[in-house]
DNA sequence: TTTATACACTTGTATATACAACTATTGTTT
DNA sequence: AAACAATAGTTGTATATACAAGTGTATAAA
C-alpha cells in the first residue's frame, strides 16, 4: 500500500506522521477485510471475538467482566453485545448462583457450530491480508509493534 | 505492548493471527491517544483529518469529494461532517459557480488558528505514541507495512 | 427537445458506540 | 445490625457511522 497515493498526497509525509497514518490506513483494511468475511454470517468483529473467548472458556461460564478484559476493543456495554448474540441463539446467560451481581456467559452448541464456519472464513481473510509476508517478516514486524 | 498479556491469553498466538491482532491492539492506542489530545478543542480525529486536508488546498476550495478521497477513513456522509465544522465556524461551505452540482468547502481564519493548536497537541501524542522508536526502527516499519 | 443517464451531494433510517447515571448485590465499618 | 462503600451489570441518552434512497444539476442519446 502506498500511502501517499492512497490520499491523494504529493509530498512525502514527515516520518512519524507516516508511520501513524500508515498503521491507521492498514486497520481500516483488516477491518474491512475481515467484516466483509463475516458479513455472510450476519454478525460483526466485536461479536466474532467475544465467541472466540467463549470457546476459549472450554465449557466453563464467563462473566462480562471477564469477556471485556480479553475483548480487542474494550467497551463500555458488553451487555448489549451479548444481548445480540442471545437474541440469534449462539450464546446463553445465567445469573451466577454464588454471587448474584454476576452472570455467566455461555456458549451454544449452535454457537459453536457456527463459531467453526466463521473462524474458517476469517483465517482465509487473514491469509488473504498477510499473503505478501514471509514469516520471517511478520516475526520482524511483532518485534517493532512490541514497541508500542 | 505484550498483547498476550493485554488480552489475558495464556498461551501464544499464531503468527498471523498475532499480528493481526498486534495491529488492532495498536491501533485502539493510536485512536485513543489522538482522541485525547484533540478532546480539549471538542472536535474527532475525522474532523481534524478534514481541517488538515482543507488547509492543504491553500486557498483553493475543495468539494466534498475531493476530501473524501484524501481521508483517512473514508466515509459516507461528509456532509454532516462538514455541517459540524460549519456550526463551530472553522469552515465555510458555497455552490460552485460552474458547477452548481458540486460545494466549496474552504477552511475560516478561525479554522486555521484552531487547527495550529490542535496541530500542536497532536503531534505531541504522534511522538509519545512513537517514543520507544528509532528513526531506522521507523523506517524499516514503513518498509513492512507497505507490504499490505 | 424530450428522455435517459451520470454526477455530486443530501437526507432518512437503522445500527453502533461512548459516557454517565442507575439498580441490585455483596463486603466492610462502626 | 445499620450505614456506607465497592462491585457487577444494566439502562438512558447523545453522538457517530453505515447503507440506501432521494434531490437537484449536468451531460449524452434518441
Amino acid at each position: 500500500m502506498n500511502i501517499e497515493k492512497a490520499l491523494k498526497i504529493s509530498t512525502k509525509l514527515p516520518l512519524e506522521r507516516r508511520s501513524i497514518i500508515h498503521l491507521l490506513l492498514i486497520n481500516n483494511t483488516i477491518k474491512e477485510t475481515i467484516n466483509q468475511a463475516l458479513k455472510p454470517f450476519d454478525i460483526s468483529m466485536q461479536q466474532y471475538n467475544v465467541l472466540r473467548i467463549l470457546r476459549g472458556q472450554k465449557g466453563e461460564p464467563a462473566n462480562l467482566s471477564t469477556i471485556n478484559e480479553r475483548m480487542i476493543n474494550k467497551m463500555s456495554n458488553t451487555t448489549r453485545l451479548v444481548d445480540k448474540l442471545i437474541a440469534k441463539g449462539l450464546v446463553k446467560r445465567a445469573i451466577c448462583e454464588t454471587n448474584r451481581r454476576k452472570v455467566e456467559i455461555i456458549i451454544t452448541k449452535a454457537g459453536l457450530i457456527a463459531l467453526e464456519k466463521m473462524q474458517e472464513a476469517v483465517e482465509n481473510a487473514e491469509k488473504s491480508l498477510l499473503a505478501n509476508f514471509e514469516e520471517n517478516e511478520l516475526n520482524k514486524l511483532n518485534l517493532l509493534l512490541d514497541k508500542f
